[in-house]
DNA sequence: TAAACCGTTGTTTTT
DNA sequence: CAACGGTTTA
């Protein structure tokens, strides 16, 4: 009785086609799920549609793209059954795996993780010991162009063999050098963590066989932003029950620059034969006016599969297309939108802003800042890429991977204690002789007739370093991390005008160490480690509810929110130049489609209110530029669109108010009277350029600054918005 | 060796 | 306008 109820729980409020994938038994099922169709909810549905026929919760996987899609289906899926499935990323997964068994290929389970940062380096590496010009080599590039080969599945040696000219050659050579560094240093690259499991699956026959019987059933969501090698790990895993379940839309692949190959989902039918195929058109999310035009956009794509989405829910609002005179304009007008809208009830996080390009949240942090709009940028400078944390977990990366001398390098002199380059060279040519790692000739300083007397006690000295840090035993990793901190002495050594901000983002990561305690008892190192590579802080956003996300349009895929505002819609930018300009493969127009993707995942995002919007002028680097509305405007539909032109400001109130906006762009520091610390806290006494001496009234942390409210003296009451950086004392 | 300085460079999107 | 690399100077 009680499976029965389960059942009509889960399946009472479908509609017939969704009702038709979630309860599909046996065999292959693809879902082409059109935007707002119902796309997670049937997913999930699934899940706890087989777990209510008895399959196990560890008989399955669910695969997603992102920790952030993985998250929110894992929690979806708890919160309908109460039960936990592994859900998870492609990256996590092979990661995970390969922990375990890439030893039977040779490998070592201990290997770092390299995130794109610590790949340049590498190549950067690479570029100079081959004395590559870096004009005709920009390590960037030679990276895209290794990562892009990876996507296809194609390693150095075939790449070296299909080079037509020296050109050719010469990046084939980058590439195998590439690897080699990899190796050498036990570090395996994003696209590597896929590739190495497809190496183990493709040699032991049996380790493949172990997962393929466990897995009864295999599901996966955005097939249509798969690469081959995420193709193929399908593939084999779903090798012997052949349950695989894949959910894809075409129109929103928006990866084909990452390797995303539409074909996995349109050519599905042939890989997996007899495959069942559902189809959801009707869309459940958006209003008729944010539909129709989303649709019209959409359609206007040549290389597509015709689909009509509908819907029975009522027209809505128009949906709003605003221009204006300069960026700071738009950023204005947006922030004051979503104040009314607050004013008028809604919650901030039932709001988004998206836009094009990271750098584009800056005005617009200012502009939310100016009204003090609760509001959280979804990875702007990641956490991750701070100096700090890297060089935090470059000590801890070392413990666990002694061979990574990227990391050794990062660390060796940080903080500072007397190892120059030219002895990180030295130690370099020593550890080249002696085939041992840069951290075990450092372990050797004693016998290296090259070193200064000087130098090597300095070596020596980070040795002895080491191998207390190595033999630190901790609770946890909040305690190794700030035993870590107190032993290397990191925050006293930082100079000083720099070390409250290190204090915090130290004091971030102790935090975040603790986060991972809490989450993951008794997990080690290593693990923590893998969680800090793959999991980025997108995937946090949740957990400051009550303020407007900001976030990229890539981003925003798989989210939805009530209202959408999608800034800076212009030509150059959506469509992107680079876009159309490198189309890095393929043809212009397919370049130029994927851009109309992008700009459709975005409108088909919004629920009940969609605001669309463009600058003339903006300041794009420091420059001013101007901009002609995006081509993408004029493909809107007129029925539901309303283009009213924007208030145009009083000229003069508008120039004042963009003169404090500059003002407050320039990088003018505040400066720290009294008190001790050099922290910024209400009642500190501080000096500004333009407005004198205040006290600081308030203090209150925006996206990646700081909200400061200061009490001046002649000026009354001001709100700056700085960054730690505009801060200094004395 | 380290800090301070200067010039060049680049910014699409992400695991 | 930044961040980074390379150079100079103390």
């Amino acid at each position: 009785m009680r499976t029965s109820t389960r059942l009509k729980r889960i399946t009472s409020d479908l509609t017939e086609p969704q009702r038709e994938a979630v309860c599909h038994g046996e065999g292959p099922l693809l879902v082409v799920a059109g935007a707002g169709s119902g796309k997670t909810r049937v997913i999930t549905r699934r899940i706890a549609w087989l777990l209510a026929q008895g399959v196990a919760p560890d008989r399955m996987i669910a695969v997603t793209f992102t920790n952030k899609a993985a998250d929110e289906m894992g929690r979806r899926v708890t919160a309908l059954v109460g039960e936990d499935v592994y859900v998870t990323t492609f990256h996590s997964f092979c990661a995970r795996f390969l922990r375990r068994e890439v030893a039977r290929v040779g490998g070592d389970g201990s290997f770092t993780i390299y995130d794109r940062a610590d790949s340049l380096r590498v190549v950067r590496g690479v570029v100079r010991d081959k004395q590559l010009d870096e004009t005709t080599a920009s390590p960037a590039g030679l990276l895209d162009f290794i990562s892009l080969n990876k996507d296809r599945i194609i390693g150095p040696d075939e790449c070296a063999r299909k080079a037509l000219g020296i050109q050719e050659q010469t990046l084939a050579a980058v590439y195998a050098d590439y690897q080699e560094r990899l190796a050498r240093n036990n570090a395996l690259d994003f696209d590597d963590l896929l590739l190495r499991a497809l190496d183990v699956f493709r040699e032991c026959p049996g380790v493949l066989q172990d997962y393929q019987n466990t897995y009864l059933h295999v599901l996966v969501d955005e097939y249509q932003d798969t690469n081959l090698a995420q193709h193929l790990i399908v593939r084999a895993l779903q090798g012997k029950h052949r349950n695989i379940t894949a959910v894809g839309d075409p129109d929103q692949m928006i990866y084909t620059w990452r390797g995303a190959r539409l074909e996995n989902l349109l050519e599905f039918e042939e890989d997996f034969p007899g495959a069942r195929v559902v189809k959801l058109e009707r869309n459940y999310r958006s209003s008729a006016n944010i539909l129709r035009a989303s649709s019209a956009c959409i359609a206007l794509n040549e290389l597509r599969h015709d689909k009509t989405l509908w819907t029975e829910r009522p027209a809505g609002e128009p949906v709003t297309v605003r221009g204006f005179a300069t960026s700071y304009d738009e950023g204005r007008w947006v922030a004051e939108k979503v104040d009314e809208l607050v004013q008028d009830g809604a919650e901030p996080s039932s709001m988004a802003v998206f836009y094009r390009t990271k750098a584009q949240s800056l005005p617009l942090e200012d502009a939310f800042a100016a009204l003090t709009l609760p509001h959280q940028v979804v990875d702007s400078v990641g956490f991750f890429d701070r100096k700090v944390v890297k060089d935090l977990r470059a000590y801890l990366q070392l413990l666990v991977n002694p061979r990574d001398d990227e990391a050794c390098v990062r660390v060796i002199n940080t903080p500072s204690r007397g190892i120059g380059a030219v002895t990180v060279a030295k130690l370099r040519a020593a550890a080249a002789r002696l085939r041992v790692s840069l951290l075990e000739a450092a372990g050797r300083a004693e016998e290296l007739q090259s070193l200064g007397t000087r130098a090597r006690g300095a070596v020596a000295g980070f040795w002895q370093l080491y191998r207390e840090l190595d033999a630190i035993e901790a609770g946890g990793m909040r305690e190794l991390v700030k035993q870590l901190v107190e032993r290397t002495r990191y925050v006293e050594r930082t100079p000083p005008l720099e070390r409250p901000d290190t204090q915090e983002t130290v004091d971030m990561f102790l935090g975040y160490a603790g986060e991972y305690d809490e989450r993951h008892p008794g997990g080690d190192l290593m693990g923590f480690l893998e969680q800090a590579a793959l999991v980025s802080d997108v995937d946090g956003w949740k957990a400051q509810a009550s303020a407007v996300p900001f976030m990229t349009l890539h981003s925003a895929k798989g989210l939805e929110f009530d209202t959408v505002f999608i800034v800076g819609v212009e030509e150059d930018l959506l469509p992107h130049r680079r876009a159309l300009d490198e189309c890095i493969q393929g043809t212009e127009q397919g370049a130029l489609e994927e851009e109309r993707r992008l700009f459709y995942v975005g409108m088909t995002r919004a629920r009940d209110r969609l605001f669309i919007t463009h600058a003339r002028r903006r300041t794009v680097q420091g420059r001013e530029q101007m901009s002609a509305p995006s081509r993408f405007l004029d493909e809107l539909p007129d029925e539901g669109v309303d283009r009213q032109a924007a208030p145009q400001p009083a000229a003069a109130a508008g120039f004042a108010r963009e003169m404090e906006y500059v003002l407050k762009r320039k990088r003018i520091s505040l400066r720290i009277l009294d008190g001790d610390g050099d922290r910024l806290a209400a009642g500190v006494r501080v000096s500004h350029p333009h407005y004198g001496e205040g006290t600081i009234l308030e203090v209150q942390p925006m996206g990646s600054r700081y909200m400061v409210r200061v009490n001046f003296a002649q000026h009354g009451t001001m709100v700056l918005l700085l960054a730690s950086g505009d801060v200094g004392r004395e």
